[in-house]
DNA sequence: CGACGGATTGAAGCACCTCAACGGGAGTGG
DNA sequence: CCACTCCCGTTGAGGTGCTTCAATCCGTCG
């Protein structure tokens, strides 16, 4: 997150938050213990296995989420079944900025996920009575935009060459393996990779052979790599 | 704009914003007639003619601005000259969300504008003073962001067809010509239009043609149209 | 083991791009 | 007023990058 809060002070043992393991990048940081102890608890945790769907676009957005494990897409689907995904949202990040009444995209849970619930109305108030948290949503929603008008670069003018490139350094920027600081998790299916892409998933499958096959990454299994030649990597997402 | 300011008092008539034609929509909007004053005396008006660059990407982010005339393009180029238009700014816009350092995108005016500018430190300090303000600029910056993700929807999955159609019925809803409210104006080049559209402007002189002799639109001339068969327009760009 | 689903690879097609020529309105100068 | 030019937009012909369709591979799970 671009402006994350830093230096939090612990929290009693006893406190809802204490074993969050995203409270420096959520929104919720910005809240000091008491504040955060009431937000808490107007909102219970919420638990969704992988395909579930959290929202669904046109739903009433009677809820906002902040994501503490897993994975989620937002994604959108046109009427003959094409599909496009407009973002992750990884542990730390919020789901629910919209003055809208309805959600304008789906979200589902790419991995088994967990997230705290707080209904919209009683946000809202808090946000009221915390301007910090305001704030906070603030730079959330400015952030997505500007990643968001990135990925309008990516989709309207990058070749299929480009967008892999740039996907692969971003996933090595958020998915280290837990096998090692060298080595990234795909922690999403080509089909994922494809509709974020704007590809066809034997086009996204053809451009990592094809980077594998230059020796730019490695294949360390079907669902991780390894950048090999990072200074390529970037000069090919680049353009 | 999502949750525009209605009912706005008249101001007094040597207030400095009594002529202004946006205030409506405009983040100032929720200001009341003596914080605006004390706001607008914080910044000039400034005026750029068609090409100029308002702020460069990589720039630093030292001002916002609010449009009152004209039109702008957000764009950004890549090391190669390939261009894409991020969204375009109209009448009553606002111009600086974000909160990082740098402007990530260029601004230009593609027709002579006109805009309140603010220094960005300033700007700051009066959001912090008016919670109604942070949480227009809250609002608008979710409004942009579903906008520029329904944006990523049509690069990524809609067909050059699909991506003239719907970018005409936005037309349609924000560019109402003089001539009348049957007609629309084009207030952008065809390689603007390309550079939204992820297409190059030859796909999109071809495609505006093909409406034409579909009879679903009329040009009435080079820089503006008439829509004859909305419906047929509303379901070409549904795909 | 066999079956299943996701991923990869191959071959052919097509939507959009590239390159090139042409058209027409606006501005300029005679 | 016309001739000229410039710029933007349009139209045509051929090329190509990604898609489509299809077959195969491979890890997982019963």
């Amino acid at each position: 997150m671009a402006s994350r809060a830093v230096n939090l002070p612990d929290l009693e043992h006893d406190h809802p938050c204490f074993d969050c393991a995203v409270r420096e990048l959520a929104v919720c940081g910005v809240l000091e213990s008491a504040a955060l102890r009431a937000f808490k608890e107007g909102g219970p945790t919420v638990h969704y296995d992988t395909g579930d769907t959290v929202v669904f676009e046109a739903d009433q957005a009677a809820n906002v989420y902040s994501l503490t494990h897993g994975l989620l897409r937002l994604s959108k689907l046109l009427p003959d079944g094409r599909r496009q995904i407009a973002g992750f949202l990884f542990p730390g990040d919020f789901l629910g900025i919209t003055m809208e009444e309805e959600h304008a995209f789906t979200a589902e849970a790419v991995a088994p996920s967990t997230l705290c619930k707080f209904p919209r109305r009683q946000f809202d108030e808090f946000i009221a009575r915390h301007p910090a948290l305001e704030r906070r949503l603030y730079a959330v929603a400015a952030h997505e935009l500007a990643a968001a008008r990135q990925q309008l670069v990516l989709l309207g003018r990058k070749t299929a060459t480009e967008r892999i490139a740039s996907f692969l350094l971003m996933l090595a920027g958020r998915c280290q393996s837990v096998r090692g600081i060298e080595e990234t998790d795909f922690p999403m299916s080509r089909a994922d990779i494809a509709d974020y892409l704007g590809l066809r998933i034997e086009t996204v499958s053809r451009e990592i052979s094809a980077l594998k096959a230059a020796r730019v990454i490695q294949l360390t299994s079907r669902q991780s790599f390894r950048i090999i030649d990072r200074e390529r990597l970037e000069q090919l997402a680049e353009g």
